[in-house]
DNA sequence: TTGGAATGTCAACAAGGCTGACATAAAATG
DNA sequence: CATTTTATGTCAGCCTTGTTGACATTCCAA
């Protein structure tokens, strides 16, 4: 065969579609992910949180006042899973449960000024990582990667991706 | 400011790099990622396995006759969790150990056909999504994204995600 | 031959997923 | 007003998968 010999048929064009380049894309993913979160990894250890804490903290760092059933469907976990984390958050100081004006039912989560401390501190490592890649990369690559990334999201995930504030144009 | 705002300077050029952009691409990696293991993780359910299982079984296709020493630098975990993980794939009759002939120590690893045929199912799973968000994305946003996830890894896991054999030229 | 290094196994513990059941309070609805 | 639904929190218990510590086997080099 004139095309690479990976037994999957198809012009030249989409060479890119091989089982093998497929394979070296899901290699990528794993190995690129355990280099995402090693540098977050070894802060915790220090503070005794996990990888749970460190989205929770983002993402209310992220949507100030959000509520629990909000962040539940952003982290995709069962309320049990996230209560357990909320509540060493909160229990430390870090987190502030507000009860809702309007719907007292709700509670609205903010970080405290420790808690800001810490994702600052968790944020500034990851994205030092991700700006030496970028870097690396450039920004053609940059909008490549983005590209992907979000067409791999399940359609839900990516309602909740888009619904971030993105940079000005 | 002429550059929006995101107090971080540099010209034009360096806008991929702003802390906005750095985040939304955290949040990318956060998102893809779930996507990435979610048809995998859907039908090792039906086989009480888990993503360990997974990454065992991809790699051991990938290195036939690795050894247990090998497959724990790839996979990053302490050797009790992959034996854990081994044991109960060898008991299935997913995996074979074969003690090495120069030295009796060492473990040599191979898929048996119901080992190769759990890791079609799973690969093929993923592949497949892996496949749409490639094509839905194209060529040059499948070549930026790699570049970006090679630039991410740590220089240990770029040395194994290297070392796989590359689609030819 | 003997001591150290390498390899792999077993045991026990912790984090953080999960389900299920249940309580409370407030909102929404008839 | 009575009832139902929604949002949240909590308890108990299970599973996977990470960890450390202890230990057996094998190899190799002093």
């Amino acid at each position: 065969m004139a095309e690479g010999g990976s037994g999957r048929p198809g012009g030249e064009s989409l060479l890119f579609l091989t089982d093998e380049q497929l394979r070296k894309g899901i290699e990528a993913m794993f190995f690129a992910y355990r280099g995402f979160t090693a540098d977050p990894d070894r802060i915790l250890a220090d503070y005794a949180y996990g990888r749970a804490h460190h989205r929770a903290v983002h993402f209310i760092n992220r949507h100030p006042g959000t509520t629990v059933n909000n962040l539940l469907a952003i982290l995709g976990v069962t309320k049990q899973s996230l209560n357990r984390v909320l509540r060493t958050l909160i229990e430390d100081g870090l987190v502030e449960s507000r009860i809702g004006a309007r719907d007292k039912r709700e509670r609205h989560l903010h970080l405290t000024e420790a808690g800001a401390a810490l994702e600052r501190e968790l944020s500034t490592a990851q994205r030092d990582r991700m700006r030496a890649a970028y870097r690396a990369a450039g920004p053609e690559a940059v909008a490549g990667f983005r590209t992907v990334l979000e067409a791999m999201m399940d359609p839900e995930m990516r309602r909740h991706y888009s619904a971030m504030k993105d940079p000005a144009p």
